[in-house]
RNA sequence: UGCCGAAUGGUGUAACGGUAGCACAACGGACUCUGACUCCGUUUGUCUAGGUUCGAAUCCUAGUUCGGCAACCA
């Protein structure tokens, strides 16, 4: 995927090029572990592009891997859509998707061997004596009193929890470190806990799954990755992840951990538990509704894979926890659709102009350009009428200094087509414009005249007998507020934007028909738009990707 | 209050003891058959205080602020 040029350099990709340069790996080897316990969202993709980058980068490859230890939230469903959002994004892993419940056997040995190590016990302190006994932060925790058990009667309980003797909660296995350290993760964690519960893919032929700290980097050193790379809530559990592997018995070198922040945008939450509230209390239409942050919203709403790719390179890879604006992943959104979408022309807001001098059952067709960034994407004929609609915001009755558009009087280009002058409007009893009155100059056919006359503006239209009628859903930001998730005393639904979607009804040139959904088209200078999966051939529907920078915003 | 980590313009980042640069945003201008794109320009920054050094964003000390950690979640 090196679709962007400069790629600069960071903490990790120097680390990596460290460890090659130094010969402590021969080969890089990364993964990406998704609990399949949700729907990929924008903050997942800077972990997949980073995982999936830097091994390709340095001649490496990336494992997919479900991190599935946890039967009670995790689903099949969940494992289908990661994997489509992965490739979707534009990225291939090594070999077969790969799963924690796959290694639940080499697991259950690993923790034998701790036991017959003397380095994990049997506990059967309930979940309120295991907080109490481990103490807090400035306190050191208390030796449970099962923690000298001998290893003959941990090794039998241990078996009989495998076996389904107990309930859930009653016993688990814990690590024998230090109960005096001042990183609780190291005062006995739990490593496995009784789950009566139907995983997804071992059914019922386990009732005891490790925990995540002795999982997960296990996982890494059977599949020999060389570099983890996770968010930095998981600085702290370093050290229990290089524990575990320096007590059981792996081929080296071990994989080793590196952290970096997670990415955070403005007026959006990240958190799965968050999305999956919108969803279910139906504040969004699911979880690819296209004002989501998920990888399935993003491309319902028509953002491209590569504008993806190109917005997590530009976030940068560091330990900060940053905030990065919404405006810097549009940015992105509208750099590769300008290049690749195909202009078209469709009226937002109607209104109707009528050519005075124009026949009555005439018609005729302009050339027009496809995309003037590609000239290989061609010209179409766009028809032409004695009626047409344009948006209502490119008329004004007694339009301020700097207004380019059309006005009582004057004379502008319709774009593609030829040169109108307005001559008077038509209004209803409450006032409002019901038709622009116009004359056309025939001379200018084509979009100029011989006498080279020059006009103030162009605007958009669309003959009104071949327009097409569609729905158009119009998408804000689904937040009003920037960190809607960091406000003291407030919950983070209070500040859903009431205007996140409108709905409109536009005309559509006839060329607009038929495009299958994710095809990117310009509406020429209103915005991106791509058709949404709710069009029917009689009942079109387009959702709008991003709007066009406006460099007039009503100016006067 | 314990441990871990991080602080560079409005935002995200670069610098690896030697001219604080890039991108986004904002603002001005040029160009334009899209008020888009493109081009040019402007504004704004090293958390604080000491120290080392010819020279510190960078190294040292102390402080400040922010983030993370006390699920049998990941």
């Amino acid at each position: 995927m090196n679709d962007t040029p400069e790629k600069p350099s960071h903490f990790i990709r120097e680390m990596i090029a460290a460890d090659l340069a130094s010969g402590k790996h021969d080969s890089v080897r990364t993964r990406f572990p998704p609990e399949p316990n949700g729907y990929l969202h924008i903050g997942h993709a800077k972990s997949i592009c980073l995982n999936f980058g830097v091994a390709e980068e340095f001649g490496g490859v990336c494992n997919l891997r479900y991190d599935d230890t946890n039967p009670v939230k995790e689903d099949q469903e969940y494992v289908d859509a990661i994997a489509r959002d992965v490739k979707w994004l534009g990225f291939d892993w090594d070999g077969e998707p790969k799963f924690a419940s796959d290694y639940f056997e080499q697991m259950y040995a690993f923790a034998t061997e701790l036991i017959e190590k003397g380095l994990a016990y049997v506990c059967t302190l309930t979940p309120e004596e295991f907080r109490e006994y481990r103490g807090v932060p400035t306190r050191p925790g208390t030796p449970s009193p099962h923690r000298d058990r001998s290893v003959a009667e941990n090794l039998d309980l241990f078996r009989r929890m495998k076996a389904g003797e107990f309930s859930d909660g009653t016993y688990v296995l814990r690590a024998k470190i230090d109960m005096d350290s001042p990183n609780l993760h190291l005062r006995d964690p739990a490593i496995y806990r009784i789950r009566h519960a139907t995983h997804h893919r071992t059914g019922d032929t386990w009732c005891l799954y490790p925990i995540y700290d002795f999982a997960h980097c296990l996982e890494d050193a059977i599949e020999r990755v060389t570099h983890s790379l996770c968010t930095l809530e998981f600085e702290v559990h370093r050290p229990l992840y290089n524990w575990i592997l320096e007590n059981v018995t792996l081929p080296k070198p071990l994989p080793e951990q590196t952290e970096f922040a997670r990415l955070n945008i403005t007026n959006t939450v990240m958190s799965k538990r968050k999305l999956l509230e919108l969803v279910r209390e139906g504040e969004v239409n699911g979880w690819d509704d296209p004002r989501m942050p998920t990888l399935v919203g993003m491309r319902r709403r028509g953002y491209p894979p590569a504008a993806i790719r190109a917005f997590c390179e530009k976030v940068g890879v560091t330990k900060f926890n940053g905030l990065t604006d919404f405006a810097l992943l549009e940015f992105c959104v509208r750099e590769e659709l300008n290049r690749v979408a195909e202009r078209r022309m469709a009226v937002l807001d109607p209104v109707k102009v009528v050519i005075e001098n124009y026949p009555e059952d005439g018609e005729e067709f302009f050339e027009a350009v496809n995309n003037p960034e590609n000239p290989e994407a061609g010209t179409r004929q766009v028809p032409f009428c004695r009626e047409l609609y344009i948006d209502r915001e490119d008329f004004m009755e007694d339009p301020p200094g700097k207004f380019r558009r059309l006005a009582p009087g004057r004379e502008v280009r319709l774009r593609a087509a030829c040169y109108i002058t307005c001559q008077s409007v038509v209004k209803n009893d409450q006032g409002e414009i019901e038709e622009i009155r116009c004359v056309w100059d025939p001379e200018s056919r084509g979009g100029g005249t011989p006498d080279g006359r020059k006009v103030k503006g162009t605007i958009h239209w669309v003959s009104a007998r071949h327009a097409l009628s569609a729905e158009v859903r119009l998408y804000d930001r689904l937040f009003t507020e920037a960190q809607p998730d960091a406000v003291e005393d407030k919950d983070f639904r209070e500040f859903l934007n009431p205007e996140s979607l409108q709905v409109v009804q536009a005309k559509l040139e006839p060329g607009l028909a038929g495009f299958p959904p994710e095809t990117p088209v310009q509406f020429e200078r209103v915005g991106y738009f791509t058709p949404d999966p709710d069009s029917r051939p009689d009942a079109p529907v387009w959702n709008r990707t991003a709007t066009l920078r406006d460099g007039w915003k009503g100016k006067t």
